[in-house]
DNA sequence: ACCTGAACACCGTTCAAGT
DNA sequence: ACCTGAACACCGTTCAAGT
């Protein structure tokens, strides 16, 4: 306990500057919205000049994709949660995931918006990010191959299987979260969500009462697509 | 043809700013995107001051809404001219309309962002923007309740299966739009929208292979919800 | 090494003044 | 009635200068 971290009014050093603009910026954007977000507001609540983030994060979307970051950690963390406290058998274990993804959109409506939105351009430039974002669109890849391997859900290819099952509560969250359905109990929105997996799983499991098309099925390649988050 | 709007170089009257703000708008989101899309620049480009439009639109949420309006109207049509073109039997219709809306967002990105996007605040407060995209949503409830009739969808509420139905194409729009999904190819985007429609349809055929669930099923209430769009 | 202050080129919005 | 020009309070970003 020699060492201490310079606390109060240390002349102009801060401790972690690096780390207090991200908490700023979370709090920020909490209680802003994302369009409230500004770097030189951050740079005000850090007690700092607005200049000095730039010592710090390379620009906005930099310091953006560092909340985006913290915010794929936390719903990362929930989704595994979900596979802790419940038995993880396809129906049940389905419905809780993607419950759980919409929660968090509805409880963190702008982080959810830097997460997924246009604020950041490509995603894929920021390592850490691509990282974390691609790992918790694994654990739903990894849901979906669960499922086959235990014959509750149809053959084909896991992660295509995973984008229709992503889009589908991506939507509902995206659609709540920009108020173009105008739900706001939380049980209401719970509901929602179970009502979409559910539907979503009858698609997921047999491949026998499908519909024939020309073309195109799922069964089918599609093998270049690839999965930027 | 006595009177002919005045041309050219007309000192500083236009002959219908209005009209011409919006033209420039739509122009100027589809070149530079959603977030170059700058008030001055569109006075610019339509060659007035900086402030003029501020005589034909409040601000510049007003000029996205009827941006939005304009774009609303261009999906409900394209989705018209698929029911037109099409044999209305459930499965194929309710496919093509799907394949149509995915491909409405990515041919037009930086536009399906202002239709569904928080820049637009709240969308209810611009009578006839609220108007026209009810009026897309109502095409999908139709489409449900037709094939509700048909017995090829399973009954319920036709808004709720609906809303689970947008949701679906809603959320493969966005992840393409935001680049969450790397897929640029048109034919492999038509081949995502199939592949997520036909997952869906099976959800919406029958409720007879459904696994019940405690409480909140798709018959349930529900009803307080209401659709914004 | 880390931060500040002034500066630059932009915004959205308002308002008196022009025709 | 419709538009302009100057003004205000903001941005993001850069850069010489400070300690």
């Amino acid at each position: 306990m020699f060492k201490r971290a310079t606390k109060g009014r240390s002349s102009y050093h801060h401790g972690d500057l690096h780390r207090a603009l991200i908490e700023v910026a979370l709090r920020l954007i909490a209680e802003e919205g994302a369009s409230g977000f500004t770097l030189r507001e951050v740079a005000r609540r850090a007690g700092v000049s607005h200049a000095a983030p730039y010592r710090h994060f390379a620009d906005k979307m930099a310091l953006l994709a560092a909340v985006a970051e913290e915010g794929f950690r936390a719903l990362r963390q929930r989704m595994l949660e979900v596979g802790i406290r419940m038995p993880v058998e396809p129906p049940a274990h389905f419905r809780a995931l993607g419950v759980e993804y919409v929660r968090f959109a509805v409880e963190h409506p702008a982080h959810f918006r830097v997460m997924f939105g246009p604020d950041i351009i490509d995603p894929t430039i920021y390592p850490t990010l691509h990282e974390v974002s691609h790992g918790t669109f694994t654990l739903l890849i990894e849901a979906i191959a669960a499922g086959q391997q235990a014959q509750a859900i149809r053959p084909g290819e896991s992660w295509a299987l995973a984008l229709a099952a992503w889009a589908q509560v991506h939507g509902l969250a995206t659609l709540l979260v920009d108020h173009c359905v105008a739900v706001t109990d939380p049980a209401q929105v719970v509901a929602l969500a179970e009502q979409a997996t559910d539907m979503l799983y009858e698609g997921l499991r047999s491949e026998g009462t499908r519909h024939k098309v020309k073309g195109t099925g799922v069964g089918e390649p599609l093998a270049e697509a690839k999965i930027a988050y």
